[in-house]
DNA sequence: GTGAGTGCAAAACGTTTGCATGAGC
DNA sequence: GCTCATGCAAACGTTTTGCACTCAC
């Protein structure tokens, strides 16, 4: 998960003005230990300044999104959700309970996958691999409420 | 991909009713031959019977994915599009610029994997792996169309 | 006959837009 | 100062809802 910095020059590095507004939403980033929603970043980012217009959040997301300071993930439910990006080739372990993330660096996309692909006659493919499931943590705590 | 009678059969076994509309989409879904989105889906049941209410169509879908008739895929492009579904477990290629399905049986999901999961201590957790490339077919008309 | 299913229209939802204003470089 | 970025509010497109009516069982 990228730091508060490494965001800033990600940023900076494409030319994009470093803005308040920017700076204050990548400050928020930091405050989330898992997967969030606009709404879930918008309410944090209000409370910290209520001047904030909801274009510049909706505009600086996909602007976050484009350079890769954030991922779109998506889940079982429908709902999408965001996370901090992180670097290098990954995958995701998402609750579906509490929304933490685990980036998982082993890639199971190799040669057998490969071959398929290539038999199927596809070309510029990526993949995406996401599993889901219930915390160590959300397994304990629903465990405590039916006992 | 299910056949109509498939299709109709899933429907039934659950005790839902087989309604003129819901056997009227799911004559229309036999049409598509890869992905398609709930309006694309719309226009075309809407050609065939103008009296279809919206409304009754994201009933039908939404009945539809959860008894597996209908599976959710989404794209990179944020858009989520829908397929007929199929037995057994499998995953998904997907043209990104026609939207042609092909399922996948391999599953890289494998005893790494498994292990990974494992030592974070996540239960319950199913996993969605999802190739989206160009097909055959795309890749000779974005040649052609350069040349 | 009864209740699941429907059509309609209006509302809700999350997101995007147009435009005048304001701030970063 | 020149442009990119912003706030506001209104528009947008998709999906959901509430309700009276209807049709499958």
């Amino acid at each position: 998960m990228y730091s508060y910095q490494e965001m800033v020059s990600m940023l900076n590095s494409g030319g994009y003005r470093l803005t308040g507004q920017r700076l204050l939403i990548l400050e928020t980033l930091q405050s989330f230990h898992g997967s969030f929603s606009a709404l879930e970043l918008e309410k944090k980012v209000m409370k910290k300044d209520q001047s904030v217009g909801r274009a510049t959040l909706f505009r600086a997301l996909d602007l976050f999104l484009e350079k890769g300071i954030l991922e779109k993930i998506h889940r079982e439910s429908g709902d999408d959700v965001y996370i901090v990006g992180s670097s290098g080739h990954h995958h995701h372990l998402i609750c579906r309970v509490c929304g933490l993330i685990r980036d998982i660096e082993a890639c199971p996309f190799g040669e057998d996958l490969r071959a398929i692909v290539q038999q199927e006659g596809f070309s510029d493919t990526l993949h995406r691999v996401e599993i889901e499931g219930v915390c160590r943590a959300c397994q304990k705590k629903q465990k405590g409420r039916i006992a």
